[in-house]
DNA sequence: AAAAATTACGTAAACGTTTACGAAAAACAT
DNA sequence: ATGTTTTTCGTAAACGTTTACGTAATTTTT
């Protein structure tokens, strides 16, 4: 029943040659006649060899599989970018292990960790929520193990990554709040030492900056990416009596948790209070009102991480920082007129 | 730079005994006395030592890997499967292999081709919708490579398979339509071949006849799983003059062009027309009105058929089918009253 | 035509494990 | 004291590849 693979063993006995003779013939080595070449190809297709990856990276370390982090697997956008980081990868006959570090700096390290003894050419990484020590990247660039960072990102002297422009992003859609006649705008965001909240935060701040509007901190609210929280934070600044008419929402969560803390309160979208969202789920041009989204491309992102890591272990040791585009895309929930 | 990992080999020789005896000492064999194996752990854990996984499966089938194709993986549901599957394999120390098979029969081939290169104890797969050759799988079983199924079966005489109770998950949502006044009620399903779709619409047509309702075949419309696809065929059924005044929906896609389509003729929810989906998305409780929603427990489906694959692998050889319950939340989008 | 270079293959070692087999020493039984 | 079992370790083969090295046979150069 359980029939054994064809190795390379078989086809050398079947065509009474040596092992070593088939094993170049598959890989069109100069070494070997072309009508020995064309014996072997034939013979291994029909009889539909497939190298036995762990035999090969036994010898040279090149399982031809890449490792992937993430904070979580069920935001839209992890989702997504894993799709892009997959869609690449086995396009170039690559395969993809995930891993969930569930926004914890102890199973990000363990992933890590489980990945190296995994034997993986490389690893694509989004930072968990509450990681600040940063030595499990730096083993894996002293062990030179390629790594890219996408999203949340670290140590930009030692590895690539890759990021969209949410500062230009949170700027354009500042301006865009700011021409549809809010004065008071909030931004919503999450754990301040992540990179990215700080680019969404300044494109923010600069808009309100262009425009001569002064800057009243305490409509910047940063806490961790939890919907409860958020929302108990949203609620709490719209109950003030300089409540904000516009909000500008860090991701999904945050969005849909403070749309729900404007409804829960009885106010409406977008008179009494305009929200902007980084987002890119499909739900959001379905909810009422439409939702106005910064898209983050996630998809696009994914491709372009994984191309980047195949780069660097195919031999490209530059550190680049590719940035991607967001798009505003203005629906309902942000335009008063 | 570039360091070797450490070997049995590394460890021998510190110790001045065989790799023999090393990797017995490490496996806790009776065959070595407690003081060498004391002396090995230890010596093993300063120097981090890690089986290379690679050498380990080159000599018996167990590089403690499995592999999951997906018919995608942005879906809601299928991202939260996934990470169920991936918290149960990691909690035994499996690592998982994730494909793609774009709802694409050859895709979905390749993806369990790669993954028998890979040599992966065992796969957990989601039937493309487009598959209904089902050779690929059979091969499998030949092989003696342990499957099991969620969602999309086939084969139940071969493969285990998680399954939800959409039948009666139906009947109860139907039944509750028809108890707050919804007299003709619209079915919108997925590709018929599927059991999952098949399995619904049953729940659906029993609860009408339990309710001596008329069957009207009119108003149960099984198309492909697509947003624009199915908004077109809601839109036909509600613009016809005896419209639906309650939609049942397969699944997110589904529902939400459902959604889409009530909203842009004008129509009411759930006063016009009253809508229950199968999802399980945070944002269905987001939206307006608040979607009512059969719960699928993805994340709970992907532990249960995780549990179930790494049984057969440590060899339980029953066929078995779990079936797991579905939760009615009632929100307002079908709350008449 | 002899010397040198090239072509086309085989041999064997290596990667890091596991394990059947063997063997010496210790413990036990008679 | 001898025979038997048990304990504890080493030797070596095997898994499927890749590749340095060797070596005939052929071709090219002088």
């Amino acid at each position: 029943m359980k029939r054994r693979r064809t190795s390379l063993k078989d086809l050398a006995v079947q065509l009474g040659v040596s092992i070593a003779t088939v094993s170049r013939a598959l890989r069109n080595s100069h070494e070997v006649s072309d009508d020995m070449k064309k014996r072997v190809q034939s013979l291994a297709k029909s009889l539909n060899y497939k190298p036995n990856p762990f035999a090969q990276s036994l010898r040279k370390e090149a399982p031809r599989i890449i490792g992937v982090v993430l904070p979580n697997m069920v935001t839209h956008y992890y989702s997504a970018v894993l799709d892009g980081i997959e869609d690449y990868a086995t396009k170039q006959g690559y395969s993809v292990l995930s891993a969930n570090s569930h926004e914890d700096h102890n199973r990000e390290e363990s992933a890590i960790d489980n990945f190296v003894s995994m034997h993986v050419e490389g690893i694509i990484a989004c930072l968990a929520q509450d990681t600040v020590d940063y030595s499990h990247f730096k083993e894996l660039h002293d062990m030179g193990i390629p790594l890219v960072f996408f999203a949340r990102t670290c140590l930009p002297e030692l590895f690539s990554c890759v990021v969209a422009n949410g500062d230009v992003a949170a700027q354009e859609a500042t301006q865009h709040l700011i021409d549809h006649g809010s004065k008071r705008i909030a931004f919503l965001g999450g754990p301040n030492h992540l990179d990215m909240v700080r680019r969404r935060k300044h494109g923010y701040l600069e808009a309100l900056k262009e425009n001569r509007i002064p800057i009243d901190r305490t409509l910047v609210s940063c806490g961790k990416i939890d919907y409860e929280e958020a929302k108990a934070s949203a609620k709490e600044l719209l109950r003030r009596d300089d409540r904000p008419d516009a909000i500008l929402a860090f991701n999904d969560i945050i969005t849909y948790a403070a749309f729900d803390a404007i409804k829960e309160l009885g106010l409406h979208i977008p008179q009494d209070v305009a929200i902007i969202g980084f987002s890119d789920g499909d739900t959001s041009a379905y909810v009422t009102p439409r939702l106005s989204v910064i898209a983050d491309q996630a998809h696009e992102q994914g491709q372009k991480v994984c191309e980047l890591l195949l780069n660097h272990i195919a031999g490209d040791h530059k550190i680049r920082k590719v940035v991607v585009p967001m798009t505003l895309k203005i629906r309902e929930s942000s335009d008063k007129f």
